[in-house]
RNA sequence: GCCGAAGUGGUGGAAUUGGUAGACACGACGGACUCAAAAUCCGUUGCUGGAUAACGGCGUGCGGGUUCGAUUCCCGCCUUCGGCACCA
């Protein structure tokens, strides 16, 4: 029977959907195993992206089916967002309907993929079931005080009346309109998180199945930093700016002072001067740039003149203080202590604006001002610096802040770059804030049992301009639940990240209608054991994740400090984009031949990134899978590279994976009377030899492989293996087939997580009972894996020059010996002094000789 | 720009702890089978000198270094990708 991807696959899917094989319940008798990958946004289409994730995740999960473990695999949908919305103005559908259309498109092709899902677990973070839970605990936390109100700043389009996300800013202009892009000041409501940054860093011990780089990138993120708070009176007004330094050593040096241009201050210091209009313009302008931009240590240090001057609480001396673009409102008090000696930023900012220099720290040698090409950011001793003249700099620090300290003047401060999180969004498709904003008694949360605060039905339209909540008034005027008065209810949105962030908690109870979760579901099943989800989210989602979980731990829910114990992350699929003049970002399948498909403009091919709906770089695998089926695509996708590496889309070399498929369908089909005929007992030679060696090494070497996420070079262990059955086929006799016949069994089996339908299939023509995803994962002896007779390379002074055949463990004396009788090694040692001679075990030996 | 990665034949990649660079594939070329094609099977395939040999030289983004030995470790660069807080 030839290999039919097409039957076989459907015929499979149906037998494990109807035997509900990957329906799982809590069993306390059993070991469990949580594999989860993170959910999609339900843009439309899965994509190679998609597919690589899942695969990876499938092969995992039913590899630890196999291993025996209770498995839990579950998948759903990360469904609020901002798309939705997007297309439902495009498109006057309503976000619901169209990311309701989405799911059931994408389930449908991720049940083509056969995925091992319990789709009985699925959940949608739009249903009302869904955020309720997240209302509730919003609450919870605005109660224990992890939440509070602030204004911030945020892009904003005066024509379509909205907030701009920063991908919908396209050089400086709204997206939707080409309206310039404002910056505006709104309140919102923040997540203290910084409240647990200090055990979010804490990393030791609980995330040792984290890859470093993750950790690395979410520390930095963290930013700790140690130093000092110190206060500055400002001269003629009755107030003073703080600034936050880790360089309180060099306050001496202070002689000037840096305001961001965001900073409550700068209207204070400009009001009813001469400096008030042009200060204000130059505000504008910076907040006008690109914030990316403005981090940029490169870009001209711009700065403004506000005719105010601080006093450093030290020297006593004015400082001029400045509007300087460099300096950011989100790190530390959005103001500095500019020290142009000792730090960089101020150096050139000083040197445009003809600040004073004063040098504070001393090196070995006499730094000079006359000399100084750069600000001198070493250490030193202290000079210029009243009582501390002479100390070092490092100790110098605590003593400077111990002295202001005593005059009231700063303290010991800990600063962190990590911000809190801002959580509302002015937009229609997300979950509701659960409050109501009261004249009188300020923002009250909604009572629990008016809860959950469900999204009213809204008519979208291409006109639709603004927050579509704020202008349904059945939904905003409503009664404030302490007096009884007319009140507005909130009309921003959470973050969407809100509700990724205990996704897979509610996986473990996903019906649960008494709270977010049932505890001791969540206490069998969690943690998640293995988690597998593109480095894109190394920061936000994860970080996020992390510390909803530590707050749900303190609100009792959940008895685990992390969700995650060992963690995945897989290498972004990434597809040049293509973009027409006239119709924006195309699909591929738009762009081909480089015109556009729609009006035959030429295309222009942009840079490789990653796969996404936004920018249309996609490609569907419902062709992949078409051609050649579900067990080809996640072969040849596993097979093209190892996961964690990012991945240049291309499907050529495809025809390759489904070639090695349909070999093992012949090679098995070849021999399938093996599985039911009576054989003879083993013969004890070398066939049988090289057959059990094969056999025990392909089998170490793809569990192993499994183990360490190296899918790729598992799927290269067992084509080989499949080339030297082949090669075996031809030569082995009646004395072979019952060892063969074990060594096609364990490559059914080997290959069942990656190409499950085919191993049914064969595992069933075989006659075997029951399922090959049920059965048990096959075992190796290592002393089998092992030949008796190796070959050794041998190097002179580094220089492969010849091989040996020895046998394995011989004697150091004996290998050299051997080497040195070689004619080619004799030619190029020949009248030279043997320096040193080198044997790395069963590896090699290298002569050095001169 | 900052933080985190990656760079190896024509292509995807392998080399798990500093020890024979290029496993396994794709593609290409040559051949077998076939009336022919598809499928399948066999062989060659890093570059280069040499004779298609023996045997050499070069070669893992670039430039240095450590080492008997470096794709692997160190220093300095280049390019590409991910993240940079309202895309998810």
């Amino acid at each position: 029977m030839k290999y039919n991807p097409a039957d076989i696959e459907v015929k499979w899917q149906k037998i494990w959907e109807d035997k509900k094989l990957f329906k799982v319940d809590k069993d306390e008798s059993k070991e469990k195993f949580y594999c989860l990958e993170m959910f999609p946004y339900p843009s439309g289409k899965i994509h190679m992206g998609h597919v690589r994730n899942y695969a990876i995740g499938d092969v995992i999960s039913r590899y630890k089916f196999m291993k025996g473990l209770n498995v839990l695999h579950p998948m759903g949908w990360d469904a609020f967002g901002l798309p939705a919305e997007n297309a439902a103005i495009e498109n006057s559908t309503h976000p619901a309907v169209w990311t309701k259309q989405n799911i059931s498109y994408m389930k449908q092709q991720l049940k083509k993929l056969g995925l091992s899902y319990d789709w009985d677990r699925e959940i949608a973070t739009c249903d009302p079931e869904y955020y309720r839970w997240e209302q509730k605990v919003f609450i919870e936390m605005w109660e224990k005080g992890l939440i509070y109100k602030k204004k911030s700043h945020l892009n904003w389009c005066d024509d379509c009346n909205t907030v701009l996300a920063n991908e919908q800013v396209e050089e400086g202009a709204c997206w939707r309109c080409g309206h310039e892009v404002q910056i505006k000041e709104l309140d919102g409501w923040y997540l203290k998180i910084t409240q647990y940054a200090d055990e979010l860093l804490d990393f030791t011990e609980k995330l040792t199945g984290w890859h470093t780089k993750v950790l690395t990138m979410q520390s930095n993120w963290i930013g700790k930093s140690y130093g000092a708070s110190i206060s500055f009176k400002i001269k003629d007004i009755d107030d003073s700016i703080e600034v936050f330094t880790t360089r309180p050593d060099t306050v001496f040096g202070a002689t000037f002072m840096s305001v961001a241009p965001e900073h409550p201050i700068v209207s204070k210091l400009l009001e009813n001067t001469e400096f008030q209009k042009e200060g204000q313009a130059f505000v504008d302008s910076i907040l006008k740039e690109d914030k990316v931009n403005r981090m940029d240590d490169e870009k001209e240090k711009r700065g403004f003149f506000t005719g105010r001057y601080v006093v450093n609480p030290v020297t006593g001396e004015d400082m001029p203080v400045y509007i300087a673009n460099f300096v950011l409102m989100d790190y530390g008090t959005g103001a500095v202590m500019a020290v142009p000696a000792h730090d960089q930023r101020d150096f050139e900012f000083a040197a445009k604006y003809g600040c004073e220099l004063k040098i504070v720290i001393q090196p070995g040698e006499e730094l000079t001002l006359d000399s100084m090409e750069e600000a001198y950011t070493g250490a030193g001793k202290l000079v210029n610096s009243g009582q501390f003249n002479g100390m070092d700099n490092e100790p110098a620090k605590k003593a400077i802040v111990d002295w202001l300290d005593e005059k009231k003047l700063g303290k010991s401060t800990i600063n962190y770059r990590l911000r809190d999180w801002q959580i509302s969004r002015q937009r229609y498709w997300g979950a509701p804030i659960p409050f109501i904003s009261c004249a009188k008694c300020g923002s009250v949360p909604v009572p629990a049992d008016q809860l959950p605060v469900e999204l009213p039905d809204v008519d979208f339209n291409p006109n639709m301009r603004g927050n579509p909540l704020d202008k349904v008034p059945e939904f905003k005027n409503t009664v404030c639940p302490k007096c009884g008065g007319a009140a507005n209810r909130e009309t921003d949105t959470m973050d969407t990240f809100m509700e990724s962030s205990w996704y897979f908690l509610r996986y473990t109870s996903p019906k649960c209608d008494t709270a977010p979760f049932d505890k001791s579901e969540a206490d069998y099943w969690m943690n998640v054991d293995q988690y597998i989800g593109g480095i894109e989210h190394a920061i936000l989602h994860l970080l996020y994740s992390r510390f909803y979980t530590k707050v749900l731990r303190d609100l009792g829910y959940v008895s685990i400090d992390e969700p995650f114990n060992r963690l995945l992350t897989q290498g972004m699929v990434c597809k040049e984009t293509y973009k027409c003049p006239e119709h924006g970002w195309l699909f591929p399948e738009e762009a081909e031949g480089g015109k556009c498909s729609k009006c035959s403009s030429d295309v222009v091919i942009g840079r490789v990134e990653k796969m996404s709906k936004s920018k249309r770089n996609v490609v569907d695998p419902n062709k992949l899978i078409k051609e050649y089926g579900a067990d080809t695509a996640r072969l040849f996708i596993l097979f093209a590279s190892p996961p964690e590496r990012e991945l240049e889309w291309s499907d050529s070399g495809v025809e390759g994976s489904f070639r090695f498929l349909n070999r093992v369908w012949r090679l098995i089909q070849n021999n399938i009377n093996l599985f039911s005929e009576e054989l003879p007992a083993p013969v004890d030679d070398e066939i049988s030899k090289e057959i059990l060696f094969h056999t025990n090494v392909t089998v170490k070497k793809v569990t192993d492989d499994i183990e360490r996420y190296q899918l790729n070079t598992a799927v290269a262990a067992m084509m080989e293996f499949v080339n030297n059955l082949y090669a075996i086929e031809q030569k082995m006799g009646e004395g072979h087939k019952a060892l063969f016949k074990d060594a096609i069994f364990s490559l059914m089996k080997l290959i069942a997580p990656f190409t499950p339908h085919a191993a049914e299939e064969l595992y069933e023509m075989a006659g075997f009972e029951g399922l090959i995803s049920r059965s048990e994962w096959p075992d190796f002896d290592e002393k089998l894996t092992q030949k008796d007779e190796i070959t050794i390379a041998v190097q002179v002074n580094g220089k492969l020059r010849g091989q040996i055949d020895i046998p394995r463990n011989l004697e150091k004396e004996a290998v050299f010996e051997a080497a040195l009788a070689i004619e080619n090694v004799i030619k190029h040692t020949e009248g030279m002094n043997m320096v040193k001679q080198i044997y790395v075990p069963n590896k090699l030996v290298n002569f050095v000789v001169k």
